[in-house]
DNA sequence: GTCTATACGCCGATAGAC
DNA sequence: GTCTATCGGCGTATAGAC
């Protein structure tokens, strides 16, 4: 290994940092108004060049990200699958993630709902073909088969119930809501339910 | 007047196929990775010093098409708002209007619902505080005063209407549902109306 | 491993001929 | 009113010193 320890930041350490600046600028500014100079800067690196240290381009940094994200969105989403049994209390699993990361970590939801994500890294899957979108899916045509959830095509029963979700997500984080998105959960998590639920 | 009749196509028809062409790469490929050159190319323009005859610059394009997309809605809404007296049969009206949109002409729902705005005009104001958008909350407090739309914050009950409804579009836009827009229409116009209405 | 200096390309925009 | 030619600048990326 090659590099068992080290008491100055590591590698890994500084690769988070940069993460984290990108992440933040790119939801601020969007992709294509930063510059790796603006990245360096905001994660305390002087040069530019510094950074390809860590990343050989700025576009990996972006598919880094992304990837990131997905993964431990993709992660949550299993756990929550695991911990719960019916298709509903899933569904209300991951909403309470997704308004939770609203108020706790609204730049990692902004770059989710708000970055439009073929501009920049054009080969990437559509969003509803990644793992955890995937499952959700799965979820959604398992709470049909049970009986749970209206009988429709199982991207439309997604499509209204995210719909709703994510779009009062979206004015939280735009501010054109002004409270946190925990004062908006319950209201929303009932719509979006009753939308999609057989009676 | 500058210019009574002309027999070649005239400074506005070009102007209208200048926008029509930034119009279609804005969307494909995104406003930052469209140059001048494309948008002359598609225009039927041979070189990019043309366009300049037409706007002064990249911006001012985006900018136009920008305000006449919404100019456009808005003569639509004031339309729908003066054929129709029920605020429940003000807002079927709208969801017609974007249905149709999303079928006949994909480009300007993929603009109204896709580019981030704030990346390209940092001066503009956030798309809920337009003109056609001011007048569909209008349409939502009248509802809930007249009774026929559920009390609560009248935000709130846009952002779960048009939640549904802007969803389901985008999917449509994407592909992810394969059909056309029309083939959704009734059953998402259900779904998002009982989301608000008073029973 | 981070700096300085610099190469290189692309794009937006301008000047001026026709 | 549209062309050719060109400027200036920015931003990514590289080379090489320390």
């Amino acid at each position: 290994m090659d590099q068992d320890k080290d008491t100055t930041t590591s590698k890994a350490e500084t690769q988070d940092e940069i993460l984290l600046a990108a992440l933040k600028l790119f939801v601020d500014q969007g992709y294509f108004n930063t510059s790796l100079t603006d990245i360096a800067q905001t994660a305390g690196i002087q040069s530019t060049s510094a950074l390809y240290q860590y990343f050989i381009s700025k576009q990996t940094i972006a598919a880094k990200l992304y990837g990131s994200i997905l993964d431990s969105l993709n992660i949550s989403v299993d756990d929550i699958r695991r911990r719960n049994q019916k298709p509903s209390e899933q569904l209300r699993g991951i909403v309470d993630l997704l308004f939770k990361l609203t108020d706790e970590a609204p730049e990692i939801m902004q770059f989710l709902l708000l970055v439009k994500i073929k501009d920049i890294l054009p080969e990437q899957k559509p969003l509803l073909e990644t793992a955890p979108f995937v499952k959700i899916i799965k979820i959604i045509q398992t709470g049909i088969k049970a009986g749970e959830i209206r009988n429709l095509d199982p991207v439309l029963v997604f499509s209204h119930f995210f719909g709703i979700i994510n779009h009062t997500l979206v004015l939280v984080l735009n501010g054109a809501l002004d409270k946190k998105a925990d004062a908006y959960q319950s209201q929303t998590w009932l719509a979006a339910w009753h939308t999609i639920a057989k009676k």
